[in-house]
DNA sequence: GTGAAAGCGCTAACAG
DNA sequence: CTGTTAGCGCTTTCAC
């Protein structure tokens, strides 16, 4: 293997001065460098992380911990945040934490900061609490962190849940007239305090809620508490139907749920949207191309994942720069934007069914 | 941070013995194993594992290269890779090359071998030959290699090409009782060599041949050029419709295209499978949601994962141990199993619309 | 079985 | 601007 100890003998200068050269400080003359960039390019020159990371302390790797990258929502939140890291020159290592909260910690207790600058976690049951006593001193950025505005620990990223909703309500009601709407994918709650209320504050359905509301179509009816998977969904469309269905809309809280829900209706027998209007939330791929389409809040993962990697970069900066003034943790609502699809549109006569509305 | 010497120090030995220790090697006394186990504990120590890699040259650290997370089968195959080996105690970092080749070469040269025990590699476009010499000395696992069986470098993963088509368009043939069967996927030719003969000959559609022959099916109108995406897939569908549907069955080469077939088809207005029957090719999950829900081969995901990463150790193995007797490269082919669904049996009266086919 | 010492390849501190 | 020196935390000889 090549060493920075040879690239310099090749170059004529001492390995510092390598160093310093192929890391592009600007204290090194360009001729200088320019002869040890040459050198390490002859050499076929690669430097050993390992023993960079020991010595600095930095390693340019990122982890990422994951539910599961099955589901499509995961899969595209992992995929940004991997290009985006990919960018700036650092790499991201991924683990799957089977929607498990134990996984999850025993994984993140595993990690050791010489090889770690920074933790991106997706959290479906740890509090950001609990995962600061699991990941001690490494800088954290959670997703979605639902365990409330008032112990925030870190700095966290959340999908546009009020605009989101909103939007979806919005367009039922004002371009496609429903009336009777439902709000499908009420959690029970996971968190330790056992409040129902408490989780569904921080989670979308309360902000569908309240734009029901807004209209005057919140009852008591309005919520159905249901899990945000595709087999929910099935099973939630068929109990639906069994009730006779008593909504003419109705809005999911993620898009899989969504594609149950109409996979289940389309097993009925149900026509969407003629009986009743769909819309998803997140925009992963497959709405786009299932009949119907799905409408949907589709988010900015690209726009989340660079800010992710921009808030991170600033807390491994302040690490590094043993910066300890306390600073409030911040929360940074991504982008949406409302995909009008055929769950709510149907197939419009002037475009006929031959464009795909993406 | 807690080093090795602390917990040494509270374990009252040496550094030496401490790691002896940690690592469980049978030189340690039982007794003095448990004290520095404890000690570790008490301290709560997480070993630096850039020292541990500087010094011993493994970092348990693989690098998977993908072309794509949002493609949901190479999402399902990181997913079962990055599971398979954090059950072994390693990690996988993701590097995405965007289905472009020399992203991936540019990748695969940045690796340096000390923070990265090995490269599982998903090419669409570099062959075995070119990737090792980007690679080095670093080993790799292939998985499904077009480049061709003369000039394998390296241990390679593929998809079961023959038995999938085959058991695919047996059940056209037999069950379904299809005569007019379209092989879709041909791909346009990327090698070198410019030989669309080559490409053809290690990928799937070939094997569909064969078995479209065994029942004296074939002709030329079989093969049907097109990408294996969902956009190519409506885009072919539409085409087909304008030709007045030569077909009673639509044989995918993976699932994607499959769907995109499907949604195109619908947009016509063509049913299926009454009109037409549609099979596709790796058994993601959104096929098991969609209407009609998808006929296709699935890929053992998991056993290919768990393959592969059994090949690698053994590779891995090798070069630690400076075994160079020359060896045969291997190629396993994972198991398969052949869903049946709506999209070639349709909604079968006796079950009706209520159960999901899996 | 255990400990002492050397050193993996690099960067940081300092001297020139 | 460049070189010398020290040492990051661990594993690996090799004595004992």
């Amino acid at each position: 293997m090549v060493t920075l100890k040879q690239v310099a003998a090749e170059a004529g200068v001492s390995t510092s001065t390598a160093s310093s050269a192929l890391r592009d400080l600007d204290i090194v003359r360009p001729e200088t460098k320019r002869r040890v960039i040459e050198a390490a390019n002859r050499l076929d020159y690669r430097i050993n992380t390992s023993a960079r990371a020991l010595r600095s302390g930095r390693s340019d790797i990122f982890i990422a911990i994951i539910p599961d990258l099955d589901n499509q929502y995961y899969a595209r939140f992992a995929n940004a945040l991997s290009n985006a890291l990919s960018d700036r020159g650092k790499r991201l290592i991924l683990q799957i934490s089977r929607y498990d909260g134990d996984t999850e910690l025993r994984q993140i207790r595993s990690i050791d900061p010489s090889t770690c600058d920074g933790l991106f976690v997706c959290s479906i049951a740890n509090s950001g609490k609990v995962l600061h006593d699991a990941a001690g001193s490494i800088p954290v950025l959670m997703f979605d962190d639902m365990s409330g505005t008032a112990d925030a620990y870190y700095d966290s990223i959340e999908t546009p849940g009020q605009g989101g909703t909103a939007a979806a309500i919005n367009h039922l009601v004002n371009e496609c007239g429903r009336r009777r709407i439902g709000v499908v994918g009420a959690l029970a709650d996971r968190h330790d305090d056992g409040s129902l209320a408490r989780a569904l504050r921080t989670n979308r359905c309360n902000f569908a809620l309240q734009a029901l509301r807004s209209h005057g179509l919140a009852d008591e009816r309005s919520l159905i508490a249901c899990d945000w998977s595709v087999d929910a969904g099935i099973d939630m469309a068929h109990r639906l139907a069994a009730q006779g269905m008593p909504y003419d809309a109705l809005c999911c809280m993620n898009d899989e749920l969504a594609l149950g829900i109409m996979r289940g209706l389309a097993e009925e027998g149900i026509n969407v949207p003629d009986a009743v209007a769909v819309t998803g939330f997140d925009g992963i791929t497959s709405g786009s191309y299932t009949t119907p389409t799905l409408t949907t809040v589709a988010v900015d993962f690209e726009g989340m994942a660079q800010t992710g990697t921009a808030m991170m970069e600033q807390q491994v900066e302040r690490l590094a720069a043993n910066d300890t003034t306390p600073i409030m943790p911040q929360r940074v609502i991504v982008g949406f934007q409302l995909l009008k699809r055929e769950s709510t549109l149907g197939r419009t006569a002037t475009t006929g069914f031959t464009t795909r509305p993406r």
